[in-house]
DNA sequence: TTGCAAAGTTAGCTTTGCCTAACTATAATC
DNA sequence: GATTATAGTTAGGCAAAGCTAACTTTGCAA
């Protein structure tokens, strides 16, 4: 087997790794500021998180230039936002939780579920979104069963 | 709504509570060194996180005695472990990973999923479980549908 | 009853990740 | 080209959670 990862990643770095493929994605660049708007973090925390970043060969950054992703920070970050979108949209489209919730808990799950989880995770949910009618009508069926017997006091 | 927490427990105090309350379950007590033990810890982690605790008014503790779980700390404690229990039994039931990689996933996500996740979760592995023809059936066409197109390469 | 091993604690240190206050660089406008 | 707001950095600090080394307590066994 390959080797991938020589050291893990924090859930603190995953997050600015995220916060940077996103901002660059959504604004097409990744100024200090908006990443610590996105993380809702003070601007010197920034700073530090992007020489760790830099010291690990995930990000390219000079003092005071912009931010962008080296080809294996990009590879990690994708890892980060794939697992992202595996979760929330398993959480939305198969349990039905409300999305900005869902969004939450994929914040913070994302960091916990590793391969093998978020593997069949995303199968389970292909599997039920498909134009498998028995599938789809299960998911219709949970619905109205949690509808019946679920309520949020019992978490 | 009635006030339930009025501080929110770090990850890793949670971890104390439920080996707290594991032990105590499985042994009839639960000595220092055996929590240090469970959560793979040098002993003077656990005296720091025990008088944490007892600050908190969620355990029992005197210097050189034995460790109980106040009221409020098995509540606490309680809610750990139950969301432990909800997110392993919908790993290996529904999604059918390994015991010992949902044992591990199930650890470190009950942190991270709230009550509205967790109770949804609960009611589909119930769903799912019921002696409900089709949905017994279902997962065992995921089953199968994951064998042919899900790897752990793809995570 | 003494004496020793095991359990528990204290002291002191490290790392991570965050903060505020104050300073510096940049770039935009007049 | 000087001024100034904004972005970014530095310095210094704090809290959580862990560690090792060394000390104290406790309880069992000879």
């Amino acid at each position: 087997m390959a080797v991938t990862k020589r050291t893990d990643l924090s859930a603190s770095l995953e997050d600015y790794l995220e916060a940077i493929l996103n901002l660059s994605a959504d604004e097409g660049h990744a100024h200090s500021k908006d990443i610590a708007e996105r993380l809702d973090v003070a601007r010197p925390s920034v700073t530090g998180a992007l020489r760790t970043l830099k010291s690990k060969g995930l990000a390219s950054y000079e003092p005071y230039g912009s931010v962008t992703l080296t080809k294996t920070g990009r590879t990690a970050a994708q890892k980060v936002a794939r697992k992202h979108e595996i979760i929330k949209s398993f959480f939305v489209d198969v349990l039905g939780v409300d999305d900005q919730v869902a969004q939450n808990a994929a914040c913070k799950a994302e960091h916990a579920l590793g391969p093998e989880v978020i593997s069949k995770l995303l199968s389970f949910s292909e599997f039920v979104n498909r134009q498998n009618k028995s599938a789809n009508n299960l998911i219709r069926q949970f619905q109205k069963f949690f509808s019946n017997t679920g309520d949020s006091s019992r978490g």
